[in-house]
RNA sequence: GCCGAAGUGGUGGAAUUGGUAGACACGCUGGAUUCAAAAUCCAGUGCAUUCACGUGCGUGAGGGUUCGAGUCCCUCCUUCGGUACCA
């Protein structure tokens, strides 16, 4: 055995060989499957889930497995506490970047995808990480996107029920319709209209279909995307800077296309409640409830002056009624070409066009007001007077009903609006009770308001609320910022829609039998015509006998909003999961990832989730359980400032230091391998003449440019200037990309220090919920431990005797410790008490059997290379990782005395030492008769004596 | 602007319910070992002051509560993250 031969030579320091015992074992667990689980277990079940990433070409950097490594000890750690742990992988493989990458590399997505995971996969491997790899799949495998698919189709055949408070079969609403209208229905919808049973019974199949398509949880509307002319193509919002295509710089406008839409905005309540049962951080929690924006008010109705119709506006603050002068519709309001009046036409239409040629980005950056007046007047129902009606962008046609009842006393839009046109402002709260408070604490009291003067605003809310509804004017009501999620991408690398359209456009949903619609293959990834999917190019796919197929395809997301459940039956042909498997899993109880999935993949998940609980599909209904974020590792960047301006046609660099002082638009920073920088990553960073010559081999247009250090001259492999060179370097942090040439890729640092090494370095570095930047010179410190920990095993026999009291001490306060802070996941501190607890036994001299055994189990789930090995030398048949983790035992780590420091008003002044059960008054009588206390306390009386026991006590003079 | 999180040595970071601030580690200094180096081991290391014992000051700034504050309260500053005219 090839572990023998490192440990016979025994009276001589042997390093450990990472290398060979690490290949050792990830073959022996792979072999013995060690990690695969199954639901048909009595143990208690537990599930460990990290965010399935999105296999990039460019593999795993030391700040992807961050995460990994930590789920990895707590799910290594509910094992051995008995835990039957489902702790699965697989690759988020459809979407966008994918897609780009493929097109990149020349390859089809398919195969680039693939490929990736398959390095990433023996990457984590590396790392040590125990996934039951039997459980693998990927987003892009039919097997897979079958079941997105066929919940896509639920979606379709569904409604939300107000009432119920769920969803329930479209057949259902289809019945209710044809017996009694729309009148009674109690539905998530965006349809306006009201209709009797007679009048149903009248549409046409067509007719009917469009009016439930205003009801169905997925369904087509029209909705705007970014379009590139230049480009021909639909671009994605972080494809657009300022306006412009990131790519190219062309100009980007607002293209109105039809696209289907999942309708979340019917979960806004449970999703915003459901919060509050799972344990995830306050602000990941608070970034949802912001996200979702839940804001209580009044709809209200105001008629409008010479037309039939009114204007129904949402609003927080009925109580300012009084004091609504105009009001303002959003630009792309129905009622806008209704009531514009032949007079002001022209200035409305002048605007209109104005509006449209903003792109998205653009209107938000512009802070000026603008607006237009449509000549049409409404009446404000409490002061029956008339009001103008005026457009404005800053009015959302998304949110609340697209119009607002216009208050410029007491909102600031509103009274910036009012000011520049010069319209009305009559002042209606009294705030001069409450200075410093702003406009959203809603405080103050009631002025030039009729009945409700005087009040104060909580209660003239609930008034006039009251007064609303008991007029007839609208009601108290609800709104939510959460819309309803855009779910197609003009692209082709997603999942199809599973929909036919008819000869009359009529969608409908295929059968869980006619699943997976299968991605056709295409060669030719670049846009269809008009912005189109690269699908429509695909004419044999999309016309079909009688029937055409939608060629937009379902976003990243959809893939990632019920993963976590197919690894629960991953290979099921029949369903997404078995009924056996789900009941046995249940839900995540641990999902561990990055924040920058915190609104969109959790919000979807979370959606679809509740989704399948109303069908009783999933028992809970939450998916996520508790939830941790965990930080990212960062990479320091290098840059070497270029002047803009060459001289005598030739490039010339300047010192960093040079820099400092100058004017940033005359020089840009060029972005450097990480690799030549001398005294990387600190403020004094460097090129030596050495790694000038470096740089020059790497990018040899710079081959004749001038390199003007602070003390010097360099070019021509020539420096001329005191001493040597330095060209001093810019430095930043930042993310680790490939384009900024600071990758550190795990496999190197496993190769020089070993996986376990790597792995509790990582854990080292500090809380892992926070992003740090990477900086391998601390590596040392663990690299020393592992190294003592090997010696403790394997240098010189170990005795078999009762290990001393001391030695039970040492290790059972690092048990408990460790226990402890894997449960809360303080890896960091974890690490920091094996590192004392391996000073302490070596200044203890153990070499004691029990006491390594002990510790090596305790360590088993940060290192669980060297950890297997050491089992094995120990004299251990079985893997390390189906042991038990060993329970600590408190009376081990009773204190005969405990250090009590001494403080003079809360001062520490000196040490004493006190029996553990030794009573107040002893404790402070002795104390106080101490020779130091006594000089501190010579001629001041005593005030108070406090004593806590176990902890200190205090004087007070 | 609004919301959230966080500011501790030269560095990464520790500190139950308020109870010895700086654990552990890097780095640095000195020493041992070595022909020498690497590696390893030992000692020291918040700042100021002192030959020294010690003393003073110290957790972004300022105030407060308390016998006692890194921790609680108020005001402010900075950094990071989220969001963007949300009526």
């Amino acid at each position: 055995m090839h572990s023998l031969l490192l440990c016979t030579i025994s009276n001589y320091i042997m390093d450990y060989n990472s290398i060979k015992v690490e290949a050792f074992w990830k073959q022996y667990w792979k072999d013995n499957d060690i990690y695969r689980v199954t639901h048909e277990s009595d143990k208690p079940k537990y599930y460990v889930l990290d965010m399935f990433p999105y296999p990039s070409g460019a593999g795993l950097h030391v700040g992807h497995p961050l995460g990994y490594i930590a789920s990895d000890i707590f799910t290594r750690h509910k094992r051995m506490n008995g835990y039957n742990v489902l702790h699965p992988m697989g690759w988020d493989a459809f979407g966008l970047p994918a897609e780009e990458y493929a097109k990149q590399v020349n390859m089809h997505p398919a195969d680039s995808s693939k490929q990736n995971a398959v390095r990433y996969k023996e990457q984590m491997s590396s790392v040590g990480l125990s996934f039951d790899w039997a459980r693998e799949f990927a987003t892009c495998d039919p097997a897979y996107y079958k079941w997105t698919q066929w919940i896509f189709s639920e979606l379709f055949n569904h409604y939300y029920d107000t009432k119920e408070e769920k969803a329930i079969p479209i057949q259902d609403l289809i019945d209710a319709f044809a017996a009694n209208g729309n009148g009674t229905v109690q539905a998530a919808h965006s349809y306006q209209e009201t209709f009797t049973a007679e009048d149903w019974a009248k549409l046409n199949r067509k007719e009917q279909e469009d009016i439930l398509t205003e009801y169905r949880l997925a369904y087509r509307k029209v909705g705007y995307v970014n379009w590139c002319e230049k480009l021909g193509t639909v671009l994605a919002n972080d494809q657009v800077k300022d306006g412009l295509s990131e790519r190219g710089g062309h100009p980007v406008e607002q293209k109105a296309m039809t696209q289907w839409y999942l309708r979340t905005t019917a979960y806004a309540e449970r999703l915003l409640n459901g919060l509050d049962d799972i344990e995830w951080s306050d602000s990941l929690k608070t970034i949802q409830r912001n996200w979702i924006g839940r804001s209580e008010g009044a709809s209200v109705h105001f008629q409008i002056d010479g037309h039939e119709g009114d204007i129904e506006v949402f609003t927080t603050r009925p109580d300012t009624i009084f004091g609504a002068t105009y009001m303002v519709l959003a630009p792309e309001h129905d009622l806008v070409e209704i009531i514009t009046t032949a007079d002001q036409k022209e200035d409305i239409d002048t605007y209109i066009n104005y509006v449209k040629s903003k792109s998205e980005v653009e209107r938000m950056a512009d802070k000026e007001v603008t607006g237009a007046f449509t000549g049409a007047y409404a009446i404000n129902p409490f002061t029956n007077t008339k009001i103008p009606i005026w457009i404005g962008e800053y009015v959302l046609k998304d949110y609340g009903t697209g119009a607002i009842m216009a208050v410029p006393s007491d909102d600031d839009r509103d009274n910036n609006f009012a000011t520049k046109f010069g319209l009305e402002i009559i002042d209606v709260v009294d705030k001069s009770k409450y200075p410093g408070a702003s406009l959203s604490d809603k405080l103050g009291i009631i002025i030039n308001s009729d009945f409700i003067n005087g009040m104060e605003v909580p209660d003239a809310i609930t008034k006039m609320c009251e007064v609303i509804e008991e007029r007839g004017l609208g009601s108290a009501s609800i709104n939510y910022k959460l819309r309803d999620a855009n779910f197609s991408r003009q692209r082709y690398w997603g999942e199809p829609f599973p929909v036919k359209y008819d000869d009359d456009g009529i969608v409908t949903a295929l059968s869980k039998d006619e699943l997976p619609l299968l991605l056709p293959h295409t060669d030719d990834l670049s846009p269809g015509e008009g912005g189109q999917s690269p699908l429509s190019r695909v004419k044999e796919w999309v016309n079909q006998d009688g029937f055409t197929r939608e060629t937009d395809v379902m976003p990243a997301v959809a893939g990632s909003s019920w993963y976590f459940l197919r690894f629960m039956d991953p290979h099921n042909d029949d369903e997404f999961a078995g009924q056996d498997a789900i009941n046995y899993w249940q839900d995540v109880d641990l999902y561990v990832g990055g924040a920058e999935h915190a609104v969109a993949h959790l919000m979807y998940a979370r959606f679809w989730h509740k989704f399948l609980y109303d069908k009783g599909m999933v028992p809970t209904g939450e998916p996520f359980k508790r939830l941790v974020n965990q930080g990212m590792i960062q990479g320091g960047i290098e840059f070497i400032g270029l002047l803009k301006e060459k001289q005598d046609g030739i490039s010339k660099f300047m010192c960093a230091k040079m820099l400092q002082h100058a004017d940033p638009s005359t020089y840009v920073k060029i972005p450097i391998k990480i690799q030549f920088v001398n005294e990387y990553g600190k403020d004094s960073s460097y090129l030596s003449a050495e790694s000038i010559k470096q740089f020059i081999g790497w990018r040899s247009e710079y081959k004749d440019a001038i390199f003007e250090c602070s003390n010097g001259v360099y070019q021509n492999g020539k420096f001329t200037g005191k001493d040597t060179s330095h060209l001093h370097t810019f430095s930043e942090t930042g993310k680790m990309s490939k384009s900024k040439f600071n990758v550190i890729n795990p496999d190197e640092v496993i190769e020089r220090y070993g996986s376990d090494c790597f792995r509790m370095y990582e854990m080292f570095l500090g809380p892992i919920q926070q992003s740090k930047p990477w900086d391998t010179n601390g590596i040392d410190g663990v690299y020393k431990f592992i190294n003592k920990y090997w010696n403790l095993v394997t240098d010189g026999d170990l005795s078999t005797d009762d290990p001393s009291k001391e030695e039970l001490k040492v290790l059972h306060t690092m048990l408990k410790k460790v226990d402890a802070d894997i449960q809360s996941l303080s890896f960091n501190t974890a690490v920091s008490s094996f590192m004392i607890c391996i000073n302490d036994l070596r200044k203890l001299k153990s070499k004691n059997k029990h006491i390594a055994s002990e510790f090596t189990l305790a360590l088993a789930p940060f290192a669980p290379f060297i950890t297997e090995e050491c089992w094995k030398l120990l004299g251990n048949n079985e893997s390390v990782h189906l042991q038990s983790f060993p329970k600590h035992n408190d009376e081990y780590l009773v204190e005969d005395s405990i250090e009590y420091p001494i403080c003079i008003n809360g001062k520490k002044r000196g040490m004493a030492s006190f029996g553990a059960d030794l009573d107040k008054t002893t404790i402070e009588k002795t104390t106080l008769e101490m020779e130091f206390v006594q000089q501190w306390i010579e001629g001041k009386t005593i005030k108070k004596v406090i004593v806590v026991p176990n902890r200190m006590v205090n004087i007070v003079i």
